[in-house]
This record gives C-alpha cells, sequence and structure tokens, in this order.
DNA sequence: ATTACTCCGATTGTCGACAATCTGTGTAAA
DNA sequence: TTTACACAGATTGTCGACAATCGGAGTAAT
C-alpha cells in the first residue's frame, strides 16, 4: 500500500509535479528562494533529481533560476501578466479558429455537456470557487486541443497555463465573473457548432480580454488599498 | 589561453549550448540516440550537468525524453513543421502589429539599415545561405523585440527559434527565396515605419505563408524523389 | 520455423561527498 | 563614523560510484 498517489515517472519529475503544484498554489510565496538542499530533503531525495526539477520548473518559466544564487519562484507583476494574457489572447483565438474546422461534432457536444456541469455547479455553490476555475481551465485546454495543433497544445497546456492557474490562484477570490464567463463560453460553443471559425475567434478574444480587464481592475484596487 | 570563447556560466549552460548548435546545424541527426555517457565525456565533463542540459533541451523541443529509455534528436516531420509556422504566423503578425506602436524611429531606421547590408550581401555572394539565414533571423528576432512583449521574446527567441534555425539548416540549400523575402522585409518595415500596425502584421503574416509554402513545396519534391 | 523465456550487457536514475562560489559579519584602518 | 578587507558559514556546482531498469542475444520448447 502506498501513502500517496502512484506519483509515476522518475523522482525529479515528481519534484517538478509537486513543486510546480506548491508554487501555483501559492503554498511557496512569490519571489521565495527555493532551497535544494531543504527542498531535497523534504521531498525524500537526493539533490540531483531535484535540480533537474529545477531546470524544468525554469523552462515552464515557474522559477527563475540565477548561476551561483540559485533559484526563486517567480513574482507576476501587472507587466508579466499584461504580456501572457496578450499572448494567450491571439493563442487561443487561432486554437478557436481552428478548433471550429476540426473538432467532431461528438467533441463539441461534450464541450456543452461540460458547460452544463459548470452551469450546476454555480448554482449549487457559489462559493466553491476553486473547481470552476479549474473546470474553466478544462473548457479552454479542450478547446486547444481540439485545435489539432500540437505546438499549441505544448504552449498553452503543459506550461503556460500553469503560470495562468498561479494567477487564478491569486485572483480568484472575487470571482463575480463566472456567470458572465459562463454565458461567453456557451457563445463559442455555439460558433463552434455552426462551423464558424472567425466568429468563434473573436469571441473567445474578447472572452480574454474581459478576464484581463478583470484581473487588471482588481490589481487595481488592491495597489489602492496599499 | 583558452581554445575556445569564453564559454561563460554553468557546465550545464555550456552543454546545452554546444548541444543546441550541433542539433540546429545537423551535426546530430533527427531522431539519433544521445547517450548521456558518450556526451559527457566528449564535453569533458560529468554525467550531472549534462543531464542537466538534456532537461532544458526537452524544455526547447528539441530534444525528446523517455523515462528510462534515453533522449533523442527530435524529428521534424511535416505536420510539426506545419504547426510550428502556423503559430509563428499568428505570434510574429501580433509582434508586428505590436511594434509598430512600440518601436522608436531610431530602431525601425535600424531596421532599414540592416536591410541594407543584407541586399548587399545578397549581390555580392548568392551563395552564402547560411549568413543570409541568420541575418534574416536577426530581422525577424528584432521585430519580436520590438513588441516591448516579454513573453513574445521568450516564446519566439529563447525556445521556438532554435527549431526554427533547425528546419532552416535542412532547407535552407536552394534559398531562391531571399530575393523576394527582402522585399517583403522592406515592405514591413515601410509599413513600421508609418505606424500601421495592422497592416504590419498583415505584411508579416504573409511573409511567413510565403516562407512556409516553399519550405513545404521543397518537401514535396523531397519525398517524390524518394 | 516460430514463440517464449532467461540471462547479460548497456544505459539510465540516484545518491553521497568534495570543490567552487557567494553572502554576510566582524574587525581594523583612515 | 565610515570604508575596506578578510574570514566563516552556507549554498551551489560538480564528480564518481552504485542501484534500478531496459533492450537484445541466445536457448529451449512447441
Amino acid at each position: 500500500m502506498q501513502t500517496q498517489a502512484p506519483e509515476q515517472g522518475t523522482l525529479a519529475d515528481v519534484a517538478a509535479r509537486r513543486l510546480a503544484h506548491s508554487i501555483v498554489t501559492g503554498e511557496l510565496a512569490q519571489g521565495q528562494k527555493l532551497n535544494e538542499a531543504e527542498l531535497a530533503e523534504s521531498f525524500g531525495m537526493g539533490r540531483g533529481p531535484l535540480r533537474e526539477a529545477l531546470r524544468h520548473l525554469e523552462g515552464m518559466r515557474l522559477v527563475k533560476r540565477i548561476p551561483n544564487a540559485g533559484a526563486r519562484v517567480v513574482v507576476l507583476d501587472r507587466k508579466t501578466l499584461s504580456d501572457l494574457y496578450a499572448v494567450r489572447e491571439v493563442l487561443e483565438g487561432m486554437a478557436c479558429r481552428l478548433a471550429a474546422a476540426q473538432m467532431s461534432d461528438d467533441e463539441i457536444s461534450q464541450l456543452n455537456t461540460l458547460l452544463d456541469q459548470h452551469e450546476k455547479q454555480i448554482k449549487q455553490q457559489g462559493g466553491k470557487v476553486y473547481a470552476q476555475s479549474e473546470g474553466d481551465l478544462d473548457f479552454h485546454y479542450r478547446i486547444v486541443r481540439g485545435s489539432g495543433n500540437q505546438m499549441l497544445m505544448d504552449l498553452l497546456g503543459s506550461e503556460q497555463y500553469q503560470l495562468l492557474r498561479m494567477c487564478r490562484f491569486r485572483t480568484s477570490r472575487n470571482a463575480q465573473r463566472t456567470k458572465p464567463a459562463l454565458n461567453q463560453h456557451r457563445q463559442i460553443v455555439e460558433a463552434l457548432t455552426q462551423r464558424d471559425g472567425e466568429l468563434a475567434e473573436m469571441l473567445m478574444r474578447r472572452h480574454i480580454q474581459g478576464a484581463w480587464r478583470s484581473i487588471s481592475e482588481m490589481m487595481d484596487k488592491e495597489e489602492q488599498a496599499t
């Protein structure tokens, strides 16, 4: 019997996953120094695998390494997030356009089923923001996969989405935006159903612009409170 | 006295650079197995740093690692390149649009100077394709930098451009495309000078579409010859 | 002849120890 | 008091050796 989930792969992969999770959830604060020996000890492994994991996270842009000075958790300042959302708007818009041509009817109808679930979740419990946030990411990633472009999946899936999730955890406390977001999701699926790639792209870009505006305003208030 | 350039940074960084160069130039064939012990020996270092370098290259998508089975140089098949160029078209188009608003007049005029150099190189020596190819990348990356979006610079600069360079080395032998490409570059700079972001984006997207078409046709001929 | 199994070599994954480098503190001189 | 230097502690970078795992050669049974 294992005390934990199977945790497949090499120790370096395990460490990368656990670290990514800790960073995304905010368990490790932004800018925090990451001590190799400490972390290796707490994960019950040597420093070799841990160093490989740090290299991996560096590629994911979750940590920043400085030679001879160690690794620190990345800091998501306003400019970084702004740049991220600008790129994301373009890439996910592209994904939508491709998905309108590539996804099967079945996959599209599954999207509707997914949104039904989200709607139920929202009605049942307005508070459980975490699940809703993850559900939103699920929706977006399904469309990215639907594009059939492996490069897009790599960029938005395994790598950048971690940054997004990290951002969510910092800003998902308000989340009055869930209902309008759901409506926008519905519109996007409708466009996909009609195989209107142009429209789907436009709707997705607006959707992401709206998300950024919401986050941006929230950061304004936070700064003002300081 | 050093036999080589200074080669700054940790050994892992050095190894990553040297490996990336070998892969991009085709010195290491696509799909070739990468033996850790061998490479470490040839680089005069231990396996630790080399493993970190491989992790780094994996993040750059230059190698593919399979747990317990080692690392292999990535294979650029048609689908992969097609996906890459589709993403590149969107991202560099975006970069152009932003650059039209962000670059200083001075930076834009430097672009013209750069193109003058290219023109001279082409007239003097039609054969030296390597320099021209690198010059082209230089042009593109200057615009990406001009966008001011750090995320774009990361995506297109340090990471994906390596894949592009790799592609160039496989396909840059013909390169009758240098002259029309230069003209397109001129048009793009002209649009930037007029601060017309929409036009600049459109021209860049066409430029990249053209590049892909050229490469695609070339791959057709290659396949046909087989 | 084909299939399945076993064993062996080779390669990867991991660890512990040592060397190189950086950071912060304490001391001494101006 | 301030500045500069030197030392000590801690942290990162690197190496060599050992354990775990995989692929393939060889053999035997159907």
